[in-house]
RNA sequence: GCACCUGUAGCUCAGUUGGAUUAGAGCACCGGUCUACGAAACCGGGGGCCGUAGGUUCGAAUCCUACCAGGUGCGCCA
């Protein structure tokens, strides 16, 4: 349950009958607990519309609202806020039923593009935000009971693959012997560039494979595959929930280009510019009059990633998209910007209600620079993941585990990926942010291994007390300060998702697991559970489950596992 | 040249769309709390001209303008 809309609602609607208008209470939580649990904000913005005193309309809106059930009091606080203190009972209740997450009824579809990674060599750290941060908003989305296809448009089309497969016979390399991809992508890529004949004839490979050439083909496929294995490889690593039934490869959308194209034509949009075939909007034109073009066909008749990224929104308008989001570097904005405004123009996106492009920043080394190996080239996510497992495991001995060498290893891994991803999570994507491994294993503060830590101590009072959490229930009473206030942000669980569903931001429900692991510390720390009265204990038990249970959840949505010990 | 993003404590980051005399966390630094429901934790302390300068109003880290610094993008790569 929202519970931050439920108030919403009622001061809304009291607002309406003391004014006649439909406006927003705009509530927030407080930030001083001297400020009671939420407030409400717009009544001073109202006010001033109507041009009356913000303190008066605050108190008619207060006698006007119906509060009984769920607040204790509505108090006009400083130059016309409402201060707003929920009911005991109202948020016990509501953790004793225990549902805190209510999916939507009328479910919408929502397409999310992410990963996308290029099939010409293995995933490098490049594609771990996109990857890890759009699986994120998937699962999410998933959770608040929307449709949701995934699509992954990894690149499998184009120069590189003409480059690859030509390779491929001049090296007369076979799948089998092909382990190496990203060797194998560096030593094509420099005979490439040195090699003009060679060049030439690559040029020629992407002409026959897009023309259906039977043996150029099968070469294609089998690279494809070796790449495609190299992915699952990582996702599963990664605990990322794309599968093959997400694929949504470039190459698919080959046989849809010349139908956008002349689509586009028909709408009068096209233009030829130097030989290309362009479209101007209106909205992409300077002051100055330079207009900003979008190249759907270049002079030689090929068709550009515009055109694929065009063709991907009217299969989407197909799959029957009410909403797509994209998630990816934030150099392509302009690029989206552009593609969604022509999308729109014309006519691809009639049933399309919200396009969203979440751009990500940079991953960057300590140094500020990008995040590259010491020759300067793209670390593999895959030497990245071993090293964050081995690291895992390095700080588990220095600890002095009394855990078996095999449990070790299975934690080290789950410790491990979860402190890269919840690295990557907790910042705000639209940053540029520093990855360091120090920061992100340490085991205090807004990381994975903080918050794991707090879910395996309170399955060690479960095991303490000989109790079995999912049967537990009964009244929860929170009498002390800190017990009220972990079941205050334990409510909110809903609030959080339903903003970064709305929003695109992780980084959210990172911060709210983080303050709900802080509180459960605070309140662990100043009451006894198992040596409470029968009465506190059970309500204290409750508690524990009903927090466990939402950062167990609230982690499985960032795609983390939690862990019974460490 | 034009456009977009970023600038908050020594470091890494939050700041819920303009809210409350005192801008928050973690690390690092200083000090305190275990004959133990897991101290991998908790509590306290010092540390800030929110890049700079104006403006908008009851109220600005948040909005507007200019400037400074860093990053990125901008006609046939994706």
């Amino acid at each position: 349950m929202n519970v931050k809309s439920l108030i919403a609602e009622r001061i809304e609607l009291a607002i309406y009958s003391v004014t006649g208008q439909h406006s927003s209470a705009d509530i927030q939580l407080s930030t001083k607990s001297e400020h009671g649990d939420y407030q409400a904000n717009g009544i001073m913005r109202i006010a001033k519309a109507l041009k009356i005193k913000p303190r008066e309309l605050a108190e008619q809106v207060i006698a006007q609202t119906e509060y009984g059930d769920i607040v204790e009091s509505l108090v006009v606080a400083g130059p016309g806020f409402i201060n707003i203190e929920l009911k005991n009972s109202f948020f016990s209740e509501l953790l004793e039923k225990g549902n805190l997450i209510k999916k939507r009824e009328k479910t919408k579809t929502v397409v999310i593009d992410y990963s996308s990674p290029n099939l010409a060599k293995e995933m490098h750290v490049g594609h771990l935000r996109s990857t890890i941060i759009g699986d994120a908003i998937a699962r999410i989305l998933d959770c608040l009971g929307y449709n949701v296809i995934r699509q992954n448009h990894v690149g499998d089309w184009g120069t590189q693959f003409g480059m690859l497969i030509e390779n491929m016979e001049h090296e007369n390399f076979s799948s089998e012997n092909l382990a190496d991809l990203e060797t194998f992508y560096r030593s094509s890529k420099k005979k490439f560039d040195e090699d003009p004949e060679f060049a030439q004839q690559a040029r020629a490979r992407v002409v026959s494979l897009q023309s259906g050439d039977q043996l150029t083909r099968n070469q294609w496929l089998r690279f494809i595959n070796i790449s495609l294995s190299h992915c699952r490889e990582i996702y599963e690593r990664l605990g990322v929930s794309l599968s093959d039934e997400d694929l949504a490869p470039e190459s698919s959308y080959n046989a849809l280009l010349p139908t956008v194209i002349e689509a586009l034509n028909k709408r009068g949009l096209l233009e030829e510019s130097e030989g290309a075939q362009c479209v101007f909007l209106e909205e992409f034109t300077s002051s100055e009059g330079d207009r900003q073009p979008l190249i759907v066909r270049k002079s030689d008749g090929g068709y550009l990633y515009a055109t694929t990224d065009l063709a991907a929104i009217l299969h989407r308008e197909n799959l029957g998209a009410d909403r797509i989001i994209y998630i990816t570097d934030a150099r392509q904005k302009l690029h989206f910007k552009q593609v969604f405004a022509v999308a729109k123009q014309a006519g691809f996106a009639k049933k399309i209600e919200q396009m969203n492009h979440f751009s990500t920043g940079a991953m960057l080394a300590s140094n500020g620079r990008p995040f590259k190996t010491r020759e300067g080239g793209t670390i593999r996510l895959s030497d990245l993941l071993n090293e964050a497992e081995q690291r895992a495991l390095n700080l588990l001995k220095s600890k002095g585990s009394e855990l078996t060498e095999t449990e070790q290893n299975d934690l080290a891994k789950a410790i491990g990926i979860g402190a890269v991803k919840y690295a990557d999570l907790s910042k705000n994507r639209n940053s540029d942010y520093i990855f360091d491994w120090d920061n992100m294993l340490a085991l205090n503060g807004n990381t994975a291994p903080y918050m794991q830590y707090a879910y395996a101590r309170i399955q060690s009072i479960f095991r303490q007390a000989e109790v079995q959490p999912d049967s537990l229930s009964g009244k929860i009473n929170p009498v002390a300060q800190s017990e009220r206030a972990l079941c205050k942000e334990l409510i909110r669980f809903q609030e959080v998702l339903d903003q970064v569903a709305a929003e695109g931001f992780p980084h959210y429900l990172c911060v709210y697991l983080y303050n709900l692991s802080s509180l459960f510390s605070k309140f662990y720390e100043e009451l006894t559970i198992l040596d409470a009265d029968k009465e506190k204990q059970a309500s204290r038990l409750l508690i524990c489950e009903r927090t466990g249970s939402v950062l167990k959840l609230g982690l499985s949505l960032l795609g983390i596992t939690v862990l019974e010990r460490m």
